[in-house]
Parts: structure tokens; C-alpha cells; sequence
DNA sequence: ACGTCTGTTCAAGAAAATTTGAACAAACTG
DNA sequence: CAGTTTGTTCAAATTTTCTTGAACAGACGT
């Protein structure tokens, strides 16, 4: 099989003729991965997996991209974590496979889901904590402090107010359904 | 004026009392930027500004976050840079005075519009650049490779499919017209 | 024109993250 | 059960990113 002639310790040349593209590939999801949170590592070895039409084992995948067995080991972990990549199992061989969930659209909903709201959640937390902390001391301030913080307290109901639209757009997104951006815009015209 | 009060060397307890609320706000918006690829400061700042009911000075700032003036230039220069805070002028004030652009919603879009859409298109572009390079190869391929490379190239169509929703999707957002993230969906069907 | 006040840039230092090799553990083989 | 093979964890080392203080440059007032 053709893949086994990619199998070479010889450090170069021994490639075959596609891998320059798939790295080049590997690369720019590795950017985007990076870019959106995850380690460049999980975008390369997605990819691989994803443009090859057989489970592939950690092995071929460290050599591929030239990594240690540790670092495939952690990235690949994360993306099982995450369900982008799913271990397989073939009859006879002693070594696990691995093969890329390849429905883009389902990783991206569990992401938001699982993280994204996570993020927000707190942030809506902290302003109201914010709030709740300005209420408390507001007794103990003279008029002109008083103003001051009257303002602050304003601007942080818009700022959750915000956020509430935010989760509830990212909400819609898991959901696949329809969303207005526009929701955000009005959130802050209330004023 | 009482933010003048804020304004004194001694370390400690000589803060204004909302203080702590102010900070906790700051912390949880720089959360929120870090995330999303900017400096945590820059959300730090930026909240402080959008907090205060007046322009302020990088003094201040500084004090505020108890930052370097060096790391309050750079970051809100980066944030001028963004448009998400203005420098304001003040007759008879030498320094520079800045306030925080208050409409989100507008800064989601000039983001979204300048860093996300020019990412997409990257890679777009590398998917592109791999499939040209496949389709330079593929004569010099027995048959078992030709078969391989072939689903290389559908693979990468997808990816290129996926990234171009991708795309149109976050142009809508721009335009702050309504999307439907089901299009990324159907985006990966057509096998 | 001089001295002072502001803001920016830069190189050095500090902190945080990634990466690795080696040690460990677990599962399988004969 | 001893010896492999495979996968994970960990601490050390490397790389990258942040932060800072000092040097620099520009603007202003006198």
C-alpha cells in the first residue's frame, strides 16, 4: 500500500509527492485553530487526519508533521477531548487509530457551546459582582461619588445587557437557527 | 473634582471606594479581549475609559492599573489604532486626554471587518495553493496515489466550501444583516 | 533658545507558553 | 511471567510573548 512507502527514517526527500500540499494545508487550519484558541498543533494533525482517507495512527501522524510523540500525544488528547478527532480500532493491530470527526459544523456548535458561553457567562457574572460591589459602598459616598458611581452602575447594565445579547446570539448559533446580529446594536441603544 | 483624590502616590488604601468594582469589570472585559486575540490590557483599558464619566489622562490610567506608562502607550495606541478609544483635546490641558469608543457593536464590526474576514481569506487562499499544487503532481503519480491525492482534493474543496460560508457569514455580520449559520451546515453536504 | 513635560520606542529582563526526552504505566505477546 | 510495544505524564529546556525602565523625540511655555 502506498501509504507504507511514506513510513522512512531518512529525514528528507523519502516524502511523498502530496505532502508538501497537505502541510501547507495543515498549516493554515493551524492558523485558524490558533487564531480561535487551540493550540496550532490541533489544526495541523486535524487536518491530516481529515484529508486522509484512512484512520491514521500516531506514528504516521508524528512523522508526517515532524512532531515528538509527546506533543501528538497532548494535541491528540484534545482534540478526543473535544470530539474532532475519534479513536478507531482495527482488528489484529496493537495500535490505536485515529480518524477526524469531519463535520466541521458540529465541532464548531460544541465549541461554542462548551467554551464560548462558558466565557460569557462569566463575564456577565463579574459585571453583575461589579454592580453588586458599587450598591454596597454607594451609602458610604458623598454626592459628587455619588454621581460618579450612579454612572458606572449605567454603564455596566449596558455592558451586561450586552453580553445577554451576545448569549443569546451565540445560543441561537448552537441551536443552527437564524440569528440578527443587529440584536447587539439595539442592546445598547436603551439608554 | 473628586477623581483628583484618586491621585496619590501612597500604594494603598488611598483609592476611591469603587475602586474594586471598577477593577473587577476591567478584568473580566480583559478576560473577554484575550480571548478574542487582543492584549488584555487593551480590555482593561478600554473599560476603565468606558466606566468614566470624563475623558482621562495615561496618568491616570497608570495609576488606575497600576501599569507602566510605556505598556499604557502601547496598548492604547493599539486601541486608538482599533478606533476603540479617541484622543479628545482639552483647551489648556497639555496632555492628551482619551475616551473609550462606547458603541460595541461598532467595534465587533470594524473588527470583524479588518482581522477575522482578511484571516478567512488566508486560508482560503492556502487551501487554494494546496489543490493547484496537488493538481501539479497528480501526472506524476501511479494509480493507488492518483486515487489518494483525488480525495485530497475533495477533502480541500470542502474546506475551501466551508471557509467561503464562513466568509459570507461574517460579511453579513458586518453588514449587520441577518445570517443563518445553517448555510455553514449545508456547506458540507453537497458529497 | 532652553528647560520641562509628554508620549513613543527600544533593548533587556521577566513571565508564560510550548516542546521535548525520559520516566512511568498499561496492555499485549509469546 | 518476562519482555515488548504503546500511550501518558512530568520536569527541564526552549521559545515566545509581555513588561519595564531608560533613552529618545516632539511640543510647549517662558
Amino acid at each position: 500500500m502506498s501509504t507504507a512507502a511514506a513510513k522512512q527514517q531518512d529525514p528528507n526527500d523519502s516524502q511523498p509527492l502530496w505532502r508538501e500540499a497537505e502541510l501547507r494545508a495543515a498549516d493554515a487550519m493551524g492558523r485558524l485553530m490558533e487564531f480561535w484558541g487551540f493550540r496550532r498543533h490541533m489544526g495541523r494533525l486535524w487536518t491530516i487526519l481529515y484529508l486522509s482517507p484512512e484512520p491514521m495512527t500516531t506514528t504516521e501522524l508524528s512523522e508526517t508533521l515532524q512532531l515528538s510523540s509527546s506533543a501528538v500525544s497532548l494535541s491528540l488528547g484534545e482534540l478526543v477531548h473535544w470530539g474532532a478527532v475519534r479513536k478507531t480500532w482495527r482488528p489484529g493491530e496493537r495500535k490505536d487509530f485515529y480518524q477526524a470527526e469531519s463535520s466541521v459544523w458540529k465541532l464548531l456548535r460544541r465549541v461554542y457551546e462548551r467554551r464560548e458561553l462558558n466565557l460569557i457567562r462569566e463575564a456577565i457574572d463579574a459585571f453583575g459582582d461589579a454592580q453588586r460591589h458599587l450598591d454596597e459602598t454607594r451609602s458610604q459616598l458623598g454626592r459628587e461619588d455619588r454621581r460618579r458611581v450612579d454612572y458606572m452602575h449605567k454603564r455596566l447594565s449596558r455592558l451586561s445587557a450586552l453580553s445577554k445579547a451576545g448569549e443569546r446570539l451565540v445560543r441561537l448559533v448552537v441551536a443552527g437557527r437564524m440569528i440578527n446580529p443587529a440584536d447587539l446594536q439595539s442592546a445598547e441603544e436603551e439608554d
